[in-house]
DNA sequence: CGCGCTGCGTCGCCCGCGCGACAATGCAGG
DNA sequence: CCTGCATTGTCGCGCGGGCGACGCAGCGCG
């Protein structure tokens, strides 16, 4: 599962993130000394919510699926976390266990580096205890918009949100028509449900309701979004 | 509405929040030496959403809804800030708009250190970076938690949640039996739906079914939990 | 003292959404 | 090629919860 050696487009992901190049070079150079590659199959566990926390994770290739189970036994996922994305920090600083399940979501490469490493790098660049604060500044941010969402928006406008957001991370040019954006991520819609916290079904007639309007199509291998303007409109329409 | 000095209560409350008090005192000092008071009345704003971020700020007696208006016009409060409790560094560290309305509940104090004062303070305690960091990681976490809350729980579970929170807060014992807790934040029917996402009506007939299972009891001037095991058995088996 | 205002208690209606069910499609493996 | 198993597409039912409406306290104020 270990192997010392990102491939170029690994690397290139990792310093292309936005986050980490916004760190002076060498920081990021003392970062990347530290780090190690793990590789995880389509499904596997990357670490479990409950476990002690032992690494500070960045996404190198792949998705990883942050998710949890509650007590009814209901999946809900927070987040599929995108190339050049670092996360796992919550538990490292306040030393509690983790919050979430994460999941590899296809064929997932991952840079760790381990807790005491990261705690060394903290301590000899004070500039990363400010770039870390604007991570969970970005990262509560996001979150209060979600709270606010979930208690205000209906279904049709959370999809279509969550449908730009996924344009924004994972979005390519349509081979059929450069005006169309199709979502890399494949996510079945059970999947895509979760994301939401609805159901299934509920989420399929929202999507066909979508297509009729010509306003996205759904493929095998990824939904392709016909217009972007559609769906601001919808989240906005909504109320 | 500016004035200098903090009653002996007022101080008392900063110093025992249990963030603060996790300080030095050599740090707690410089952060009071460049702190100062503003007192509300009831109902004032403090901040606005989309204000430029000028001040960090702390309850020092009352409370502070914090909360947002939806496009539609619908009220969401997202918590009550205690006494002893710092708030609205958000948008210092990333130089963004303020993320919420907050406004005065009952008769407020707070504390206030201006951006500039708080930079320097950051530059010449690095204690306070990691202390900041662990503030976020606290307040991550209580955001994932209400994430999953409502994608998951029903309202009455909630609702309990809730009421457990509060008592955790705001508790004080009751006059008529030591073995119950009074919620001394006193919130209408209304304040504490926004609190929820949820409808006034809604709200009071949860409420009113707590009072006839002798979980709680409804009294003016404040909630009364007569039984916390009740509550949390409520949150338990609605799943 | 009566008046209005604000907050509580309750009904009834309707809609959004979860959920079980089942057909249809598609894809992988024997 | 045929046979599973997984995903998608659609119904229909039932319920949680939003929302308007209206009566009923308490209470400050003219």
């Amino acid at each position: 599962m270990d192997t010392p050696i990102l491939t170029i487009e690994e690397r290139e992901a990792i310093n292309s993130g936005r986050w980490f190049s916004s760190l002076s070079p060498s920081l990021r150079h003392d970062i990347l000394r530290c780090a190690y590659v793990k590789r995880f199959r389509d499904g596997e566990l990357i670490a479990a919510r409950g476990d002690p926390p032992e690494e500070w994770i960045a996404c190198a290739k792949g998705a990883v699926r942050v998710s949890s189970t509650s007590i009814s036994g209901k999946q809900v996922t927070l987040t599929y976390v995108e190339p050049g994305i670092w996360f796992g920090d919550v538990s490292i600083f306040d030393g509690d266990r983790r919050t979430h399940d994460s999941y590899a979501h296809g064929e997932c490469t991952i840079l760790c580096v381990a807790r005491a490493d990261f705690k060394k790098i903290l301590a000899a660049h004070v500039e990363l205890y400010e770039a870390m604060l604007r991570l969970h500044a970005r990262r509560i941010r996001l979150l209060f918009n979600l709270v606010e969402d979930l208690n205000t928006l209906p279904l049709r406008a959370r999809l279509a949100k969550q449908l730009l957001h996924l344009v924004r991370s994972y979005g390519v040019p349509s081979l059929s028509n450069a005006q169309e954006m199709r979502i890399s991520l494949h996510l079945a819609q059970e999947e895509l449900a979760q994301l939401l916290g609805a159901s299934r079904q509920r989420v399929n007639q929202e999507l066909k309701a979508m297509e009729r309007e010509q306003t996205i199509r759904i493929e095998p291998g990824g939904l392709i979004v016909r217009n972007r303007d559609g769906l601001m409109r919808i989240v906005e329409a909504d109320h």
